[in-house]
DNA sequence: GTATACCTTTACGCAACGTCAAGGTCAATC
DNA sequence: GATTGACCTTGACGTTGCGTAAAGGTATAC
C-alpha cells in the first residue's frame, strides 16, 4: 500500500503540513517522490510515523524522537526515564500553580466582601503573591505535597453554598476579632470564639487540620509585613491579637 | 526611587531584555525616557511589573494579563477561574503523559528481558501504543482516574527491587503459560498458577485489583490483535489460552 | 475537456523572550 | 580631558511545531 500526504496524514490523523514538515526536518522521509514530485509513503514509513506519533504523545520533541528512531542503539528506556522526571517537575509546577490559582480565588472572592475591593486591588495581588511564595512553601515542606493536593481537590469541589458559608464564615472572624480585639484579652470567650471561627474558615482551605499548623499559620500573620497589615489595617495590633488567642486556642506554647 | 532597566530587572529578578519588550508590546510603558533615550521606571511601574508577574507566574498569556491589568473594570476572579479550568484540563493531559510513560518503562524494562530486544523493537511501540490508548482509555473510564492516578503513584514508587521483581515475575508467566499451553487444558493447576501469577504481575501496576479487570484485560488480549501477536509469537493460540485461564481463575462466566 | 481534488514550494505568523551586533552614554578614575 | 568599563539603545535573527495562505502544477472522474 503506497500513500501520499493527504492519504497518510488521514490515517494516522495528523496534517499534511506535518508529513512535509517532517520530510523538512529529516524525520520521516518518504520512501520515494513520483515523477511528478509527489511523497510516496510505503509500510515502513507508516510504521515509523507510529513510533513517532507515539513518542510525541509522550510529549517528546521531535529531535529527540529522531534520535530515538533513527539511532539504532539508542538507549529508548533511557531517553523515557529522563523525559520521565521533566515530566515530573513539570506536574509540580502544574499543582503549584494550581494551588496558587485555586486560593487566589478563594481568598478574593472570600475577602472582597470583607473590603474595599477597589482600594485593595493592588494590594491584595502582592499580599497573595507573597503568602502563596512563601507560605505555600513552607507548608508544603512540613505536610508534604499530599496534604496540599488534598486541599485543593477540597477546593475544587466547593458549591455555590461552601462558598457563601466560607464568606459568611470569613465576615464573623473579622466581626468576632474586632470585638475580642476591644475587650483586649486574648484568652476571653469572645477571643476564643474568634480563633475557633477561623479554625473553622480554615478547615475549609485544609483537608487536615492540625494545631500546630493553625498556630503556625497565626504566627506567619504576625512574621509577614503584608499579612499583618491586612489584619492590622482597621486596628493596629489585631494580627498579634489574634496570633495570641490561636495560641492559646491550640494550647501552642509560647 | 527611579529605575533603569537593569536595575527594576534586578529588583523583580527578570532579564531587561523582558522589561523591553513589555515596552514593546505595550504591557509596561516606562514612566518617561530620559534625553539620552533610557528607559525609566518608577515606583507605579514597579507596582504594576509586581501585578504583571504574579499573574505571570499563574501561567496567564501577557495578553491576558494586559487585559487583566489595564482594563478597569475588567473580571479578574473570572478570568481566574478560567483559568484554573485549563490548568485542571492540563494536569489532567500530564498526569495520562505520566502514565503512559511510566508504563511504557515499566513494560519495556520488564520485556526486555524476555524476549530479542533488537527484533522487538518496532513492534513493543506499536503494541504499547495501541494498549494505551485503547485500554487506557477504556481504564480510566470504568474505574475513573483517581484509580489510575493511584496506580501511578505506586508506580512512582516503585524500587530496583520491586523493579527485579516485576521482570521476575514477567518470565515466570510466560514460562509457566508455556508449560500450561503443552498441557493444553486451562483449568489446570499449571494453567491456574499462569493466571496467578499474571495477576501478581498487574498488581504490580493497578493498585486495586478485580476480578472483573482482569478477566477483561484477558479477553482485550485477544481482541487487540498486536496483543495477541505478543502472546502468540512463540506459540500459536496462547492468548486465548491465557484468557480462558484467566476466565476460569477468575470464576469469570463466558 | 473541464471541474475539482490533490499535489508542490515558498514564506510569514504564533509566544516570549535569548542572544548577538553595532553603536551611544554615564560615572569614575588616571 | 581622556580613557575605561558598565550600562543603555535599536535591530534583527533563532527558538518549536506546525497553521495558513499564495501561486502554480497534476491526477482523476465525468
Amino acid at each position: 500500500m503506497e500513500y501520499t500526504v493527504q492519504k497518510l496524514g488521514r490515517l494516522a490523523g495528523i496534517s499534511a503540513r506535518t508529513l512535509r514538515y517532517y520530510d523538512e526536518i529529516d524525520l520521516l522521509k518518504p520512501a520515494r517522490v513520483s515523477s511528478s514530485g509527489y511523497r510516496i509513503y510505503g509500510q515502513a514509513e507508516v510504521d515509523r510515523l507510529q513510533q513517532i506519533l507515539f513518542y510525541r504523545e509522550l510529549g517528546i520533541g521531535l529531535e529527540s524522537i529522531k534520535k530515538i528512531v533513527t539511532g539504532p542503539s539508542f538507549d529508548g528506556a533511557k531517553a523515557l526515564r529522563e523525559h520521565r522526571e521533566q515530566l515530573l517537575d513539570k506536574r509540580k509546577q502544574l499543582d503549584l500553580l494550581i494551588t496558587n490559582v485555586e486560593k487566589t480565588i478563594a481568598l478574593t472572592e472570600g475577602r472582597m466582601t470583607m473590603t474595599d475591593k477597589e482600594k485593595f486591588e493592588g494590594f491584595k495581588q502582592k499580599m497573595i503573591e507573597d503568602n502563596e511564595k512563601k507560605y505555600g512553601k513552607e507548608i508544603r515542606e512540613k505536610y508534604g505535597d499530599d496534604t496540599i493536593n488534598r486541599s485543593n481537590e477540597k477546593l475544587r469541589n466547593m458549591t455555590r453554598e461552601d462558598h457563601e458559608e466560607v464568606t459568611r464564615l470569613a465576615n464573623e472572624v473579622t466581626a468576632t476579632l474586632a470585638e475580642a480585639f476591644r475587650n483586649g484579652d486574648p484568652a476571653s470567650d469572645i477571643a476564643q470564639k474568634a480563633a475557633d471561627l477561623h479554625k473553622q474558615w480554615l478547615t475549609y482551605f485544609w483537608s487536615q487540620y492540625s494545631k500546630e499548623a493553625h498556630a503556625g499559620l497565626a504566627q506567619m500573620y504576625v512574621d509577614d509585613e503584608r499579612f499583618k497589615a491586612y489584619y492590622d489595617e482597621k486596628q493596629p495590633g489585631t494580627a498579634e491579637f489574634l496570633r495570641d488567642a490561636v495560641y492559646i486556642y491550640t494550647g501552642y506554647k509560647k
